[in-house]
RNA sequence: GCCGGGGUGGCGAAAACGGAAAACGCGGCGGACUUAAAAUCCGCUGUCGCCUCUGGCGACUUGUGGGUUCGAUUCCCACCCCCGGCACCA
């Protein structure tokens, strides 16, 4: 029992024994089950430090869920389609099979040597088939239901490769990544889900416990506001529209408008634009088409546009509007034409004051002098310059405008979300092929269920353009039309890889299931998942598509309930030593192998939870792994070197058991919250007092009677539960190195007792007017007026009351008595 | 730019609530053990100043500036910097 803590001795053998045992072998475990589920990895490679700094802290805390009593689940699988496979065929000539499938090999291997309670019996690779085969049979439901539909948007595109870039493939100043062509958009007929149907119950957080950030994100990004889409009139000779709708949140504002802007993609532009505009109209169609959303949005940028030469007709006052093109204005919101307010809206007032359109005031502010504005009024006020509606309060105003517009037939009340429909089509190889056929007498025509699944060729030839092979591979594209068996054309862009990530939690539950995506008695027993763990990165879009795709195969029957994840923890990033987020572009990719083999799965896991609050994140340094490494040696010790027994005295028992229930309150708060790097000083904490109790006694310095043999039984017995979920395998060995039953990770978490954990005395700070002048150890129970007694006796606080007036005196029950004096 | 988060000792950080700023750990300094080193253990360690200097006293200190309060790392306002996301990286 002397020998020293060696933790490559000891980790291998406890995970092999696990497996055998089938420990963690939970899916049909008895119980009641919790689904703990973490973002599963994509096969970039190997695993890196990330992955550690995401998974280690889950197991922690799913097999603390476990020692409470509860059948935990925790299942693990592939991310394997996309970009970076791709890449990797084009660069290296490795096909994507090969790449994704030689990395799983590599992380599985890592992945084990973490010792977590993944239950492998229910891997998932998102690239086979009968994993992706259920993406298309999804695919095909929802556009039974209307939720998938085509339609055209723009992609980048370089016009030199002739080939789509993602937009991880345009450098930053704009320019391709392969030639270094300037990128362009471009329209293509692609696929959509219809996410906007889901629109508003995707804005209720009700049924979920998530964080605040996240749900506000969210509902941010789906950015639902109420308005009214007004009509402009619009009379241009040979133009069959005779209106102009616009989108807006400010009806009471309608007689402020001095001009219009359509998005320079609106469809309108070409037929309006009056012959000595169009080259000065189609040079800006050409500009905006260069730039990136971002850029357009910019706030702070001068504005530009251009005037189309065309008038429209504001209806409520006969007015005529000059109609521009400017980029802010963007096709896919609202109506992709938007009403210049100047006076009241601050781009629009930016707008007009660039091109020298006029302002006028509307909505009057209470104390407003009649001079022109010097930036646009957002606040409420009365309604001024707008004929019968002046008077009105603007918000009584809003509803009054919206009423007229609607009594006249110019428009109606309506609501616009900032959130547009998912576009999931890829124009790529590796990715779920979308299962349609082209025919030039049916159109589009459904890949029959009993077809499925479309599979993706193996033998492709991948072009260093980055064109799709599937394009040109003639045995996948041609193919006999699935309603008349003419000849026809296979779609050939593939599914967005959060197509994927949306449902992989449910495949998990019966991987090998051939009926359906899963297996109904599993999703019964086992959805929605209790507890979710990922990158905050993912905070809107996959957590927001995810819930939208529950939401409509809850309505196709695959599922029951409302939400995917009932509670959800985004862990922050951890980057690398100069932190910056790491990438092999950068240099600065930290690998875990190395320091697994050198501490220990165990330092390692535990020293990533000690780094910081997990939700943190930050820059990770390998230094201070010493210290955990130390306290795993320490607490090696207190098994290997116990302390002599004998009668210490009520005093020191009760010490030691304080010390024991305190940090049995506090690991359990901790871990409850997350809180690992608290957790773990609690355990540090523990440790550091169980050796001086120890190291106190006769064997050492003859000074005392000796420890006692129950007291500190419970004492090392709590500590190992309490580092059972944080390091499993040290915990196992010690565990049964001190005589206890296998397994560690089959007890139930300790309990304390609030009696125990009490203290008999508190220290009392004294304040003079908010300053520190005295501590006094008083009582726990004392009162009041004792407090405020011993407080104004004290040595420490007399100087700086005497001579003055005490106005005040303050008391936080057992905590603090501040003295305000004049 | 917009949305969300963050900024505390030399470093990672702690402080659910408005009530002791700096727990726990790294590093550093000093000491014990050792022929020596490693390991281990003990003590000190926010900054500045003062004194009767193995100790004690005082002032200051949580990105910057203001505010609320008896009292602010915590609440409010403005600003600066860093991180995540912004719809084809996953």
């Amino acid at each position: 029992m002397t020998d020293r803590y060696d933790p490559s001795s000891i980790e291998k053998k406890w995970q092999q024994r696990w497996e055998a045992d089938g420990l963690y072998h939970t899916l049909d475990g008895a119980g009641t089950n919790f689904y703990f589920l973490t973002m599963l990895p994509y096969t970039s490679g190997d695993l890196h430090i990330g992955h550690w700094y995401a998974m280690s802290p889950s197991d922690a805390a799913a097999r603390y869920r476990r020692m409470r009593g509860l059948n935990v689940l925790l299942p693990i699988g592939f991310d394997a389609f996309g970009l970076p496979a791709e890449n990797a065929a084009i660069r290296s000539g490795i096909h994507p099979h090969k790449w994704t499938y030689d990395n799983i090999d590599r992380m599985r291997g890592q992945l084990r040597s973490m010792g977590a309670m993944f239950d492998w019996s229910t891997e998932v690779i998102t690239s086979d088939p009968e994993f992706y085969r259920w993406n298309q049979w999804f695919f095909l439901k929802l556009w039974e239901r209307g939720l998938a539909y085509r339609a055209m948007a723009p992609a980048n595109w370089c016009p030199s490769c002739q080939t789509v870039l993602a937009n991880e493939q345009v450098l930053p100043d704009g320019a391709c990544e392969r030639c270094g062509t300037p990128v362009t958009h471009r329209d293509l007929e692609q696929w959509f889900f219809r996410i906007t149907a889901y629109a508003d119950e995707l804005l209720d957080h009700s049924k979920v416990d998530w964080p605040d950030p996240v749900t506000t994100m969210q509902k941010n990004w789906i950015g639902r506001s109420e308005g009214v889409e007004i009509a402009f009139g619009l009379d241009v000779p040979g133009v069959d529209q005779k209106e102009i709708r616009v989108f807006t949140t400010r009806p009471d504002t309608i007689f402020g408008v001095t001009f219009m802007v359509l998005a320079p993609e609106h469809p309108l532009v070409d037929q309006i634009t009056t012959a000595d505009r169009r080259a000065e109209v189609e040079t800006y169609v050409e500009q905006a088409r260069a730039q990136t959303e971002i850029e357009r949005l910019s706030t702070d940028r001068p504005k530009t546009g251009v005037f189309t030469g065309a008038y429209c007709k504001n209806l409520l006052n006969g007015e005529q509007v000059p109609i521009w093109i400017a980029d802010y204005a963007l096709l896919w919101y609202g109506t992709g034409a938007v009403m210049g307010v100047p006076a009241h809206d601050q781009r629009d007032f930016a707008f007009a004051k660039q091109f020298g359109l006029s302002c006028p005031v509307v909505i009057a502010p209470p104390d407003w002098d009649g001079e022109p504005p010097e930036e646009a009024y957002l606040g409420e006020g009365s309604m001024v310059n707008s004929g019968q509606f002046d008077g009105l309060a603007n918000e009584e105003g809003k509803s009054a405008v919206a009423d007229y517009v609607e009594s006249q037939g110019w428009g109606k009340r309506t609501v616009s979300y900032r959130i547009r429909d998912w576009l999931i089509s890829r124009q790529r190889y590796w990715g779920t092929p979308i299962p349609m056929v082209h025919c030039p007498k049916c159109g589009v025509v459904p890949v029959p269920e009993e077809q499925l699944p479309v599979l993706l060729p193996e033998d492709a030839e991948f072009k260093p353009t980055g064109e799709s092979p599937l394009v040109r591979h003639e045995r996948f594209v041609n193919v006999a039309c699935p309603n008349c068996g003419e000849p026809a054309r296979r779609e050939t862009d593939t599914m967005d890889t959060f197509m994927d990530s949306n449902w992989y939690f449910i495949r998990y539950l019966s991987p090998g299931y051939h009926d359906g995506p899963v297996d109904p008695a599993r999703a019964k027993a086992w959805l929605p998942v209790d507890q979710y763990t990922g990158g905050a990165e993912h905070a809107v879009m996959h957590l927001l598509y995810a819930r939208f795709f529950w939401k409509a195969i809850r309505d196709l029957g695959v599922v029951e309930g409302d939400e995917p994840f009932l509670r959800l923890f985004n862990q922050g990033q951890i980057l690398g030593p100069d932190g910056q987020r790491m990438s092999k572009s950068r240099g600065n990719v930290v690998a875990p192998d190395e320091y697994v083999q050198r501490y220990g799965a165990d330092a390692f896991r535990c020293y990533l939870m000690f780094i910081g609050p997990w939700d943190e994140g930050g820059p990770f340094g390998i230094e201070g792994i010493a210290g955990i490494q130390r306290w795993l040696n320490r607490v090696w010790g207190l098994v290997a070197n116990p302390p002599a027994f004998g009668d210490a005295g009520p005093n020191a028992v009760r010490d030691m058991r304080r010390a024991v229930h305190q940090t049995v309150r506090k690991a359990t708060e901790d871990i409850e919250r997350f809180r690992f790097n608290t957790l773990l000083a609690a355990l540090m904490e523990l440790t550091n007092a169980l050796v001086r109790h120890r190291d106190a006694g006769p064997a050492q310095t003859g000074a005392r009677p000796g420890v006692d043999r129950e007291a500190w039984n419970e004492a090392v017995e709590s500590l190992l539960l309490m580092l059972a979920p944080a390091a499993p395998h040290i915990a196992e060995e010690l565990w049964e190195r001190s005589g206890r039953p296998y397994s560690v990770h089959q007890q139930s978490w300790p309990a304390w007792d609030e009696e125990l954990a009490r203290e008999d005395e508190v220290t009392l700070v004294v304040q003079v007017n908010g300053k520190l002048r005295d501590r006094i150890q008083v009582p726990a129970g004392i009162e009041e007026e004792r407090a405020k007694e011993l407080a104004l006796a004290s040595e420490r606080v007399r100087p700086h009351t005497d001579g003055k007036k005490v106005q005040r005196v303050i008391y936080v029950p057992g905590k603090l008595v501040n003295v305000v004096v004049r």
